[in-house]
RNA sequence: GGCAUCGUGGCCGAGUGGCUAGGCGCAGCUCUGCAAAAGCUUGUACAGCGGUUCGAAUCCGCUCGAUGCCUCCA
């Protein structure tokens, strides 16, 4: 089904600033680069809001029917400590530190990604390639930078002449910056540095002795400058100029004006028709970042270990309360927050299940084709899920009047209300319905059967002493009755 | 200091020239033996000061405040 046929979709394009009607290079292909982690660490709640941002939108492009390739990289070599020359690799740092293969330290939070990300019912990319494994592809890049003359080697590094380059071309035209000004606020260079100008940045580093990750090139060994790797792998894997470079906002700049930069001097075009940044995940009204500590990892959010939140989330809460905001809008995480975004997704969820038990009657007072298209509207502007969640409430109230016996639907339009909610609430938001807790022990539940049972005996008889005593006992063990007209029901918190 | 973004009702969070976003909380009601749960109903807020306009939270200017980037971070 080729829906983008008839959806006009809008996104906001860094580059310009502006919204632009979005309009894919080839009719109904995609190709979509978003900038993955760097694997020295687990990863913290503030990363995945930025690959959840983008795994929304690679989801709701699936929905609409285009061929999505989306690549999302692993960056398991030369993202560097500081841009200093002692700069270290993050990786062999963290190697170091603990004293095992660097390799060892990439599969070990590769894995834990993967693990987390699955739990967030994140759908795969369609390319997850490393940047260790794409060291020739980089190289090639740099000899074709230094053949054009927007580069120097010196002392076996090379580095990316910026001045040179933007005599030709515009470096900072995404971020919004003027070299001028970025010269005039730079510190000196110091006499050992073996750049020409502060702002130039490094394609390949020569690696010293000591130096565990490092691989052969024409400029000796060494390891490639962190900002290449995705140029190289973009390329590849997507072409000289692509749809979609996505990444969170604090990679504007340096890495995407670099990367700009190298494509620019390396193939001569602009790489990107849409730059999309997801913004910032805060704490405590700061930026979540891996070097202050200023973070919380998914893991203490499921569990409940930590000493930010009263409670445990699951997973498909916090993504609501993701989904709950603008992708672009930075998102302050607190424990009111989560909570009233928990008790928003309980009450979503329950709409879902309250529509699938709904009797249908000859005619619908809910006009469900126009309610449609109007979350169509809200995704294609700019991929606002709060707008659309507020749609998605509007079903629910509709949904909750009908079960009321307050309204009515015909058998039509409940089909596909009930299609409706489903693709965007499981396909393109990529919620799950996690409210109700399953357990798959046939004791508990018996034994829950049991005390129902016998608590409604006792409220027939007016025995209401001890049918208050099974419902506090049982409040008091974390489990909750509710009474409802069909039947007493139970949940565990 | 430079560049950028932003300041919305008790809280979170959309919108961006005139029309109730939504969620949570609070309050009222329904249901209930009582409660909880659930459902329904209810909120005229847009940092401050000026300006443009018939009309601005929305555009412009200034002031104040917050955050991000400028050295690593999604």
């Amino acid at each position: 089904m080729q829906l983008y046929k008839n959806q006009t979709l809008k996104v906001h394009n860094s580059l310009s600033g502006k919204k632009e009607v979005f309009q894919p290079i080839n009719e109904g292909h995609i190709g979509m680069y978003v900038c993955g982690p760097t694997v020295y660490s687990n990863v913290h709640l503030g990363n995945c809001r930025t690959f959840m941002s983008f795994d929304m939108i690679f989801r709701y492009f699936k929905h609409l029917g285009f061929k999505v390739r989306y690549v999302r990289n692993i960056t398991d070599a030369g993202h560097l400590e500081n841009d200093a020359d002692d700069g270290e690799d993050k990786i062999a740092k963290k190697a170091k530190l603990e004293q095992i293969e660097p390799m060892e330290v990439v599969q070990r939070y590769t894995v834990d990604f993967h693990n987390t990300l699955q739990k967030f019912n994140f759908l795969p990319p369609s390319i997850e390639p490393t940047a260790t494994g794409h060291i020739i592809e980089q190289i090639e890049i740099i000899k074709e930078i230094l053949e054009k003359g927007y580069a120097y080697e010196a002392n076996g590094s090379v580095y990316f002449d910026v001045l040179k380059f933007n005599e030709s071309n515009e470096y900072g035209k995404l971020s919004g910056r003027k070299l001028e000004d970025m010269i005039a606020n730079t510190r000196e260079l110091t006499a050992q540095d073996e750049k020409r100008n502060p702002q130039d940045f490094a394609l390949w580093k020569k690696a010293e002795p000591q130096h565990i990750m490092r691989w052969p090139s024409p400029w000796g060994d060494g390891f490639p400058g962190w900002h290449l790797e995705c140029t190289a792998m973009s390329t590849k894997y997507l072409g000289e100029t692509f749809d979609i470079h996505g990444g969170g906002m604090d990679l504007k700049f340096p890495h995407h004006e670099c990367e700009i930069a190298q494509a620019e001097a390396s193939k001569g075009k602009s790489p990107v028709k849409y730059w999309l940044h997801a913004n910032m995940l805060t704490l405590n009204g700061k930026k979540m970042s891996k070097s202050t500590g200023n973070n919380i990892y998914p893991s203490e959010i499921f569990t409940g270990e930590n000493d930010i939140l009263s409670k445990a989330y699951a997973p498909s809460a916090v993504r609501f309360f993701m989904m709950q905001a603008h992708y672009t809008s930075i998102l302050d995480l607190s424990d009111d927050a989560l909570l009233a975004s928990e008790k928003g997704y309980n009450r979503l969820m329950d709409g879902m299940e309250n529509l699938k038990n709904l009797s249908t009657g000859t005619k619908s007072d809910f006009d469900i084709n126009t309610w449609r298209q109007k979350c169509y509207d809200a995704m294609n502007d700019d991929f606002n899920t709060p707008i659309l969640i507020a749609h998605l409430f509007d079903a629910v109230k509709h949904i909750n009047l009908i079960k009321e016996g307050n309204e009515s639907i015909s058998e039509e339009d409940k089909t596909l209300l009930l299609n409706t909610l489903n693709t965007f609430v499981y396909d393109v938001i990529g919620l799950e319905n996690q409210s109700t807790v399953k357990d798959d022990s046939n004791a508990l539940n018996g034994v829950m059967d049991l005390l129902i049972e016998l608590r409604n005996q006792a409220r027939a008889n007016k025995d209401f002493a001890t049918s208050d005593q099974i419902r506090d006992k049982l409040t008091a063990l974390g489990i909750q009755l509710k009474d409802g007209k069909d039947g007493t029901s139970f949940s565990i918190n």
